[in-house]
DNA sequence: TTGATAGGCAAGCATTCACTTGCCTATTCT
DNA sequence: AGAATAGGCAAGTGAATGCTTGCCTATCAA
C-alpha cells in the first residue's frame, strides 16, 4: 500500500504531473498531455501519460470523475502526509528545521 | 537531486533500513544486515545491503563516518522535510488533516 | 450516419534496478 | 606476521519500469 505511493512519486515525470494538477485541479488527459509539451518540453505519446496517470490513481493520489467523454483528474494529497512524518518523529538529527521557530 | 531523493525511498528494503536507523542511529553496515535479517527476515547479501545504504548516502538521507575499520550509518532526516510540502501548498483537499486541529 | 474527439487495452522493446558472486583492501586481535 | 573482521569494487543476471505502436470503444457535433 505504502510502496505504490513512493513508487509513484519516483518516477520525475509524475511528479510534475502532480504539480500541475496542483496549480490546476480537473484536468483531461489532453490538458495534461499538452501542459507537459508545452511547459515542461516532454514529447510523451498520450498512451504514456496516460500510464502515468493510472499509477498516480493507484497509489491514491489522484481521483477521477468521468463526464461524458472526458475524464477528469483531480490531486488527492492526503496520502502524503503520512510519508515524512514516518521518520520524523524520533527524529535523530534536528539540525536546521527552519530559520529560528518563531 | 529530488530525484536521488524519492528513488532512494521507492524501495521497501531501503524504508525498512530508514526504519531501523530511526528507532537506533548509527549503526554498522553488518548491524544493519543482522537486523534486516532477525526482524524483517530478509536474506540478503551484505552487498545488497551496503548498496542500499550507497543510494540513501546519495539521496542526503544517510551520512557516514569512519572509526577505524568500522563505518557507522547515521539518519539525516532533513531532505525529507521538503517532501510532501512541494504538493500539501496549494492543496486542493483538505479532507482529513488530522482529527479536529485541537 | 459519418467523422472527429477523448480515452482504453495489450503486446513489444530498451533501459534501469536489485541482487548475486568473486575478488580485493584496510584495520584489529593474537 | 598471520588470521579474522569490516567493508569496497565490478561484472553479470533476471525482473521491473517507462515508453511506443497499433488497434478498439465511447461520446459528441455535422
Amino acid at each position: 500500500m505504502a510502496d505504490d505511493l513512493f513508487k509513484a512519486l519516483a518516477d520525475p515525470t509524475r511528479r510534475i504531473i502532480l504539480d500541475e494538477l496542483t496549480e490546476k485541479s480537473g484536468q483531461t488527459l489532453f490538458e495534461i498531455c499538452s501542459r507537459l509539451s508545452m511547459k515542461h518540453h516532454l514529447g510523451m505519446s498520450r498512451q504514456a501519460v496516460s500510464q502515468h496517470l493510472a499509477v498516480l490513481e493507484g497509489a491514491g493520489l489522484v481521483v477521477t470523475r468521468r463526464e461524458g467523454r472526458y475524464k477528469f483528474h483531480d490531486l488527492h494529497t492526503a496520502p502524503l502526509r503520512q510519508i515524512a512524518e514516518r521518520w520524523l518523529t524520533a527524529d535523530p538529527d534536528r539540525t536546521e528545521p527552519e530559520e529560528s521557530t518563531s
